[in-house]
DNA sequence: TATGAATGAGCATTCATTCAT
DNA sequence: TATGAATGAATGCTCATTCAT
């Protein structure tokens, strides 16, 4: 039987993220039950709470963004790093907007719960601005915080206004040529 | 006794954007009422629903930027004109982000909602895209749409993520800086 | 309107004292609020939670026995106030059993929460303990503690065994006799 | 094979008990079946329904009385066969308060559902009764159903507000006092 | 046969909206 | 007309029981 579990349990994280990208993360529990085909028990015996789910989801995102980070920073240049680094990520956060609106539900308490990821990603993207700002490809007078608002918001707001993919990468391009060092501009 | 009804109207307006703007826009419509100091019934005399009162929030605020955009353009320069308008939405938006949560939440819907609006809006951002395009100073591979989007988004990120005034400045300078022409750069 | 309020309110808490005494307090909340007449939403207006309606039941029952005890005390000689309260004190018990199942119920709680009550419950009997004490109508090897559970219990056990009224007496009457002083058996 | 069944039994009995006495009988079924070290499709596999354990508990604890009634009738002369029943009673009553939670609980079903066991006990006991009436030491104005109801109402109460085996023992002496016949007192 | 995963009815509680006063 | 009490559908979660492994 832990076959089943282990496929109920992906059945019902991926079921949350579709319709939490659908229709945001007030629907019901029961909703995301049913679209997983398994009972509310059945969820409730995977996830104890329905921000346990939540979180599994955006633990998961946050946890693929923070190996990308570190996987370009080690095969590529610092430039071509950073710039695929915030391609990724802004294609991801358009694919499925969840993780940012939960980013954004989470308000204060998002610090706090996932500090330590947070912490990692920070982490890591600080690693690739450094290398960046070392090599004259980025501008010296942003912080780490800033490059992930930025790129964040960018994709919140263009999920929203029903921008497409392509939409989206030149929005990143706008973001991206915004983070030349001045003399480059 | 029209001007209790107009003072009452005004004082639920200012509650509802206070108590959005604090706790989000799932507080219950009760404690609105509270924080106007009127009984939920008065409200709900005002406004029908609680969409309603949250439309009416989202049109005096659309409709304000409206107005600035038109005022800035008659009275700047192109380049100065577009720069002024994006620092104003972004200081509003990062004042209050209600605004943009509302964006987000009404979602879909949003388009046909506030469509009138949104055109305006958009037409008065093109109109000064337009001029800004044609003295030079902003690139020309940017829709209105874009820019709108790249500054909503931006501030939304910004306010969730307790960046401050200057912080928000900050990242607007960047998406400005982005917006240059190629040439510039 | 406070009028119908008043009315619900009281309409409520005698749903409740029946439906508690019939079925435990285990019965859905919404099954008190049909019995009542009355919607759910009306039912937590006046009781914030269901423990809370729970416990205003408690409360009236133990204030009006305090009240008792008090005024027994001042109007009767020593042996027969005692006798009186426990009778009456029996009386309510055998009436109305939810107020012992309370008491049961709450467990540990209960002192917490009622502790005032129960301290003055305690305090009183006290007082009517050691007047028959001094008077030589009550053995001096109890305590009013001791008082209080012989009658709990015994009409616990009565209520839940279907012993009537006359049955609750003479059970009442067999724990006041074993309540003489030694010289008297 | 039947040596494990059997012993699956008699471990999921005593982790009912015992966590029926700790928590009362409201644990959900999980536990227990957690406690007693077997899988929940284990413990219906010996009680089909929750009642069904609980039943098996009272039935064991009530037997257990019937029996020792018995031999203390058959042993003691009968002053000191009812009052070793009684201070028994009560010593098991005061040890685990579940089995008169259980006869509690039960309500109306529960005389129906162990009729016999009951008629049993309440005979037994009515043979103590009827000895000590006979020699004097027992006032016969009461019925072997007051004894019981006394006996279980003094301990359920004395359980529940936290009282010792001393204090038990003081409790149940105040009823055996009560239950000296007039002449004696 | 033992296991524990799955089920879903049921429960306490909230809140947008209506309506009696 | 303003008030706030009343309403009840909807929600997150629990737990007795069933069933696939």
């Amino acid at each position: 039987m832990r076959a089943d579990a282990q496929r109920n349990h992906e059945k019902i994280l991926a079921a949350a993220e579709e319709i939490f990208a659908l229709d945001g993360v007030a629907v019901p529990i029961d909703s995301v039950a049913e679209r997983a085909g398994v009972g509310v028990g059945t969820l409730y015996r995977h996830f104890p709470t329905k921000e346990s789910l939540y979180e599994a989801i955006v633990i998961a995102r946050l946890s693929g963004l923070v190996e990308r980070a570190d996987d370009y920073r080690r095969r590529l240049d610092p430039a071509d790093a950073l710039d695929a680094f915030l391609r990724d990520f802004a294609r991801q956060a358009a694919e499925k907007q969840d993780l940012f609106e939960a980013l954004d539900q989470a308000g204060i308490d998002f610090k706090s719960r996932f500090a330590g990821l947070v912490d990692e990603l920070n982490h890591h993207v600080e690693a690739l601005r450094l290398s960046a700002v070392n090599a004259g490809s980025l501008r010296d007078d942003v912080n780490s915080g800033d490059i992930i608002n930025l790129i964040i918001g960018t994709c919140h707001a263009a999920g929203h206004s029903g921008a497409d993919g392509e939409d989206v990468q030149r929005l990143v391009s706008v973001v991206i040529a915004g983070l030349q060092p001045l003399a480059r501009r």
